[in-house]
DNA sequence: ACTGTAGGCCAACACTTGTTGACAATCAAC
DNA sequence: GTTGATTGTCAACAAGTGTTGGCCTACAGT
């Protein structure tokens, strides 16, 4: 026994997001994950049962939403989005549900529970219009997204080449409108 | 002899589309595609060489930007909008570049083309400044592939339930001052 | 020292994938 | 009617997939 169970299998989850983020889900085999974690394919099955559910797992994701919280409403935006690009940068979890989200059904549904469980709460606390929030709450998405896929995914050069602050500038009045206007 | 070589291509070439821009890359196989054909595997293969390359030929693709030419500067976030909504609904060509493009380098590879060669010199025209076309082509493309990949990819309930003209709405000014901010 | 248990590896399975070659069917030209 | 080319079919291949069971190997408790 050179380790116990939980370390391995946390090996494996690391080893997992890396592929599922670089290679989506059908290309990222076990095979390839278990060769990563240097580890016998066998073993992930021990621990995961199967592909599906290792995949599970390794899409759990948490916008964290706690950070985001005093906010003066005229610069809601601003932040949302510096929230949001710190969430890309932050881990490989983001990019694990985009790349697998269009090609897996499961991961589709855990998407559309992130952004109307997670997001849509925050936005009808922030602005206190609930009734709004579900919409609000998707249009956001639907541009952060876009703008992942962009720099992330696709890697469009222009995109690419922008800082932080460019981004700021270019999508904080977007998402502002998004969130505040009637 | 029951057919001309050319109509059975392009009876393949319609059912790849369709299974392309359903199930992405990977997932759509040459038996599915010839099965949904009604033709043996082995004649795409005579007639394509390789799943590579029936993939490129599915996968042409013009914005038809011609179709929009003359618009007061003052409508034409609204117009663009509205252009990109029509290919969306029109083919599954949008469809599928966007579930193949996140799997497959070609596929992105070809995205990239489309968007700075096609859209940019759209806008440098409509601008009137060439210096800044690239990245105002970049966001307009980031915002309305993410629209895309929510309302048809991901089918984010919200963004399904929209009509054409709240889509406009909401995206108009956006794409307006992506195409005319300073 | 012996045993039970839990971690790890190997080999194989059943299946699907893209791809290929040989063979049959159909039509046009002479 | 025979030839030649073009369209279609069939069976098989080599490789790669998720998944399974059996067999080692090392430790803990007695």
């Amino acid at each position: 026994m050179r380790r116990t169970s939980e370390e391995t299998k946390s090996i494996i989850l690391a080893a997992a997001r890396e592929r599922f983020a670089a290679d989506g889900y059908e290309r990222a085999t076990i095979r390839s994950i278990a060769a990563d974690a240097k580890i016998d394919p066998a073993m992930v099955m021990r621990y995961f049962g199967s592909k599906e559910k290792l995949f599970a797992a390794a899409a759990e994701f948490d916008l964290r939403f706690d950070a985001l919280a005093e906010v003066p409403r005229e610069r809601l935006g601003a932040e949302f989005v510096r929230h949001f690009l710190r969430q890309w940068e932050a881990g490989e979890s983001l990019q694990v549900l985009l790349r697998t989200g269009i090609t897996n059904d499961g991961a589709a549904e855990r998407m559309r529970e992130i952004f109307a469980g997670q997001l849509a709460p925050k936005i009808a606390q922030l602005t206190g219009d609930p009734a709004s929030a579900p919409v609000r709450a998707a249009m956001v998405s639907a541009q952060m997204l876009g703008i992942g896929l962009a720099r992330y995914i696709l890697e469009f050069p222009p995109v690419v080449a922008m800082s932080e602050d460019d981004l700021v500038t270019w999508l904080g009045p977007t998402i502002q409108r998004y969130l505040t206007a009637d």
